[in-house]
DNA sequence: CAATACGTAAAC
DNA sequence: GTTTACGTATTG
């Protein structure tokens, strides 16, 4: 199913060539006023200051809490093999190469490599079914199967990207890798699903197993890599989230003034993640998504981060349709289950 | 209506 | 100062 996925290239590259300065040429004014005009103040309002969200990386890592709250030092796989020197082009380098190559904002350079068939919303349903899969333990020893269920005919399913938050050589660019992690891998392993070691079982890689898949591979087979990689990727991608991941949240009535960019005339500042659903559970961005390609202009969470509850609007009517009996919070098994072990094997 | 762009709040 | 991410405006 999921015919209906938007195989067209989201990401609107615009004639934005420069970084994020309209200020060259103006070829549309799209902000010519931005008054918001929020939900009512009040749902805000009501929002009870109780900190849910803060206590989730606790629970998660209940024994693992012991050491220190600092940051969620969160597992990282390696991409592949280690590579000492590279060519690592910021975003923003990417940005304007694109861009600037394309005049007419059509399709820059959006390589049919990833279709966006995994970008989807809802493309936690890969997660889910993974999950499920390894829960029944039908990816015992079946590669063969696995690769068939997931990987798609059209050629090229899905390939790893995993490094992401480098972090390069402790802190400066932050970067969070991008499209051109795609060629490289490319070059390196052709273009193709990468099939790593799990558990004795082999898994493609996928935007939205992503976080399952490292989570197991740390746990179980972290020594197919070096351990060094790894941590320092840890380290960085956990850095990215300690940024707001899950912090308290407190309005202040008196500051609901204006600002929040939409929310600035009469409303509330931000909501927050809820922190429990299975997106916000999600440590790392898939980094193809349109949110996280077009971050730096979008400056919206991954996709497969964003957190249910603030998908759906306070005074949304219909609000959302959400699939009833069908909550995927339970799946928090697998991320738990990831999430524990990636932490155990980081604290040792 | 969906996707995207921008401003800005909030955490660091 | 940094970055991240929400919310809305605007665009399509
Ligand atoms: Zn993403
Ligand atoms: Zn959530």
């Amino acid at each position: 199913m999921s015919t209906a996925v938007d195989i067209a290239g989201p990401s609107s590259p615009d004639q934005g060539t420069t970084s994020c300065a309209k200020i060259p040429n103006e070829p549309l004014r799209r902000s010519l006023k931005r008054s918001s005009h929020p939900y009512t103040l009040s749902q805000y309002i009501s929002t009870p200051s109780a900190p849910a969200p803060v206590d989730v990386s606790s629970l998660l890592q209940s024994s693992s809490a012991l050491h220190h709250h600092h940051h969620h030092q969160q597992q990282q796989p390696p991409p592949h093999h280690p590579q000492p020197h590279h060519p690592q082009p910021h975003e923003e380098q990417q940005e304007q190469q694109r861009s600037s190559q394309a005049g007419p904002p059509s399709k820059p350079r959006r390589a049919p490599c990833w279709p966006d068939m995994w970008e989807s919303p809802s493309g936690l349903h890969l997660a889910h079914a993974a999950e499920l899969l390894m829960r029944a333990g039908l990816l015992a020893l079946n590669p063969s199967a696995e690769q068939a269920a997931l990987v798609q005919p059209g050629g090229q399913p899905a390939r790893a990207e995993a490094r992401a938050e480098k972090g390069g050589g402790g802190g400066g660019g932050e970067g969070s890798s991008g499209p051109e992690e795609e060629e490289e891998e490319d070059a390196l392993m052709g273009c193709g699903t990468e099939f790593q070691p799990f558990l004795g079982a082999w898994f493609p890689f996928s935007p939205a197993l992503f976080p399952l898949a490292a989570g197991f591979q740390m746990g179980g087979a972290a020594h197919w890599r070096s351990a060094a990689a790894a941590v320092a990727a840890a380290a960085a991608a956990g850095a990215g989230e300690g940024m707001e991941g899950l912090v308290a949240e407190g309005y202040s009535p008196g500051s609901l003034g204006a600002g929040g960019g939409g929310a600035g005339v009469g409303g509330r500042r931000k909501r927050k993640r809820c922190g429990e659903c299975v997106p916000c559970r999600r440590q790392r961005n898939c980094d193809q998504c349109s949110s996280c390609r077009n971050r730096k202009r979008g400056h919206q969470i991954c996709k497969y981060r964003k957190c249910e509850e603030l998908k759906r609007k306070p005074g949304g009517p219909g609000f959302d349709s959400r699939v009833p009996g069908f909550d995927l919070r339970g799946s928090e098994f697998t991320l738990g289950l990831a999430q524990e072990r990636a932490h155990a094997a980081l604290d040792g």
